[in-house]
DNA sequence: CGCGATTTGTGCACCTGTTCACAAGCGCCT
DNA sequence: AGGCGCTTGTGAACAGGTGCACAAATCGCG
C-alpha cells in the first residue's frame, strides 16, 4: 500500500508518529515482540535480526518484519534492527511511555493474585485502587493497597485517571460493575468474569475465561484422541492414515 | 458443504460423531456458546433461536448459526435449536462428556488462585495434582490438595492419565516445565508465564499472558487519547480531554 | 388443508491476515 | 571502488473468517 507517512500529513507534531491504524492482529503481537526485545536488551544485544526476533518471539519472520513495517519501522538492511530503538517505538505506539493506573474491581480468589501479581508493575502498569462489594473485605489490605468499597469508585476516579478497568468478580456481578466503571470514564475493560459485557461504544473490552482456554484445549486432545484411535483399528476409507504421529499440523497453537 | 455424517462413515463406535474438524475460530467460540446455554437451560428455556443464543454469546446470529451448522448440528427451522440437545452436542464436540484431569504446576501468586478457582470443577475440570520447585511450598495443602514437588510428576502421571498441563511458574522455569509436562505424555498446555514454549509437533499450547492483554488495551486507549485530541486541539499531543466519548467503532473486542 | 410467519442453513462476496518470493538497500571485504 | 552476501520491506497470491441475503424447511392457525 501507500499509506506511509504521509510527508505533509496533516498537522502532527514530530514527535507522535501518527497512529497509522495498524491491522488488529498486529497490535496483539507487538507486546510479545516488545517482551522478546527486553530480553534481548537484557542480554547485551544492540541488533536483531527480523530471524532472530522472530524466534524469540514465536513467530514467522515474515510476519514479523509485516508487522514493523506497518509502524512504520527502521531497520537497517543487511543489518537488522536496533533493539533499543524499536523498543521505543513499540512502547510509543503501544502507549506504554506514560504509566497506566489500573482499577482492580473484585478482590476475590482471582483478584487477589491479580493484585499480588508484580507482572503489571514490571510492563509500566500501576495498580491504582482496589475494590471489592463485599464488606468482610473492605479495608483489607493487599500488597500495600487498601481495598475499598465499590461505591467509592467515582471519588478515587476524580482523583486520579484511569487508564483500565480490570473486573475479577464473580459472573453476576460483572456487568453492573462494567457499567460504573463506564459511568466514572473508563474505556477499556480486561473481563475475567465469565459473561458477555454489554457496553457503549467507544469503550473496548477485552475477555480471558480461564475455562474457555481449558476447553479449547480439551477439545484438541478428544481429536487427537479419536485420531490416534482410528488407525489402530485398521479404519477404512476416510482418515487415510498418516503414517505415525507426527500427523497432522497443528503444532503449536499460541494465539487465538 | 457436504461432509455432514457420512453415513457409512469408517468403523467407529456409533457415539462419536466422527469430528469434521471445525474451523478453529469455531472451536475457539463454542465454549462461550455452552455457557449461554446453560444459563438458557437454567432459566428452564427449552429452544432458543440463534438470534438469541447469539445475543447471549455476544456474536453475530449469522455466525453462530454458521459455527452451528459445521458441527452437523439440529435445529429445526421455524422453531429455533433445542437448548438441552445442543448442549450434549457441544460437549460431546469439545470432548466434555469425561472429566478431564488437569495437572497444576507453580502455586505461586497466580497458581494458588488458579488452585482455588471454581470455575474449573464446575465445567468438568478436575485438578489433579499440584506441583511446585520451592522446597518451602512442598507439602502445603490447598483446597484439599497436596502441593508435591515437580520430579514427583512422572509417578501421579502414571497414577492416572492427565489430560492438561498449566504452567504458572515463572518465566525461567517454564519451559523446563513443558518439557517434563511432555515427557509423561501430555499434549495440552495452557502456559501463564510470559515467555514462548517450544515444544513437540503434536503438543498444544495455549498462552495467556495477562500483561500483554492489558498492553492491548493500553495501545487502543493511546489511540482513543490522540484521536480525541486531534479534532479538540489543534495543539500539543498527550493528555487528552474525555471530550466525546461516542468516538470511534471498536466497541466489544473480545479477542482472539 | 393450505398459507403465512418464522427461523435455519448456506452460497457468495468481501475483508482481514498469512505466507511466499524477490527486488532494493546496506555494510564489509577485497 | 566495486562486488558480494545479508537483511529488510513489500507486492501478490493464498487462506481463513465474516456477514449478507435468500431459499428451504417447519410450525401454527384459520
Amino acid at each position: 500500500m501507500s499509506q506511509h507517512r504521509h510527508p505533509g500529513a496533516p498537522g502532527r507534531a514530530g514527535a507522535v508518529p501518527a497512529l497509522p491504524d495498524l491491522p488488529e492482529a498486529t497490535v496483539a503481537r507487538l507486546p510479545e515482540y516488545l517482551r522478546a526485545l527486553h530480553a534481548l536488551a537484557d542480554a547485551g544485544d544492540e541488533t536483531v535480526s527480523s530471524e532472530g526476533l522472530a524466534n524469540a518471539a514465536g513467530v514467522n519472520s515474515a510476519k514479523l518484519r509485516k508487522d514493523l513495517s506497518h509502524l512504520g519501522s527502521y531497520g537497517t538492511r543487511g543489518v537488522g534492527y536496533d533493539v533499543a530503538l524499536l523498543i521505543d517505538q513499540i512502547e510509543s505506539v503501544l502507549g506504554l511511555t506514560q504509566c497506566r493506573s489500573v482499577a482492580l474491581v473484585g478482590v476475590g480468589n482471582l483478584g487477589h493474585a491479580l493484585a499480588g501479581y508484580d507482572g503489571f508493575a514490571s510492563r509500566g502498569f500501576r495498580i491504582a485502587a482496589l475494590f471489592d462489594a463485599d464488606p468482610v473485605r473492605i479495608g483489607e489490605e493487599i500488597n500495600g493497597l487498601l481495598v475499598r468499597h465499590i461505591d467509592e469508585l467515582p471519588r478515587v476516579a476524580a482523583d486520579e485517571l484511569i487508564s483500565i478497568g480490570v473486573i475479577a468478580t464473580p459472573a453476576p456481578a460483572a456487568q453492573s460493575v462494567a457499567d460504573q466503571l463506564v459511568a466514572v470514564g473508563v474505556t477499556s475493560i480486561l473481563n475475567f468474569a465469565p459473561c458477555v459485557l454489554s457496553v457503549p461504544e467507544g469503550v473496548d473490552v477485552r475477555k480471558v475465561d480461564l475455562a474457555i482456554e481449558l476447553q479449547i484445549l480439551s477439545f484438541h486432545e478428544h481429536r487427537k484422541a479419536s485420531l490416534t484411535a482410528l488407525p489402530a483399528t485398521g479404519g477404512s476409507a476416510l482418515t487415510a492414515l498418516p503414517g505415525g504421529l507426527t500427523a497432522t499440523d497443528t503444532q503449536e497453537a499460541i494465539g487465538t
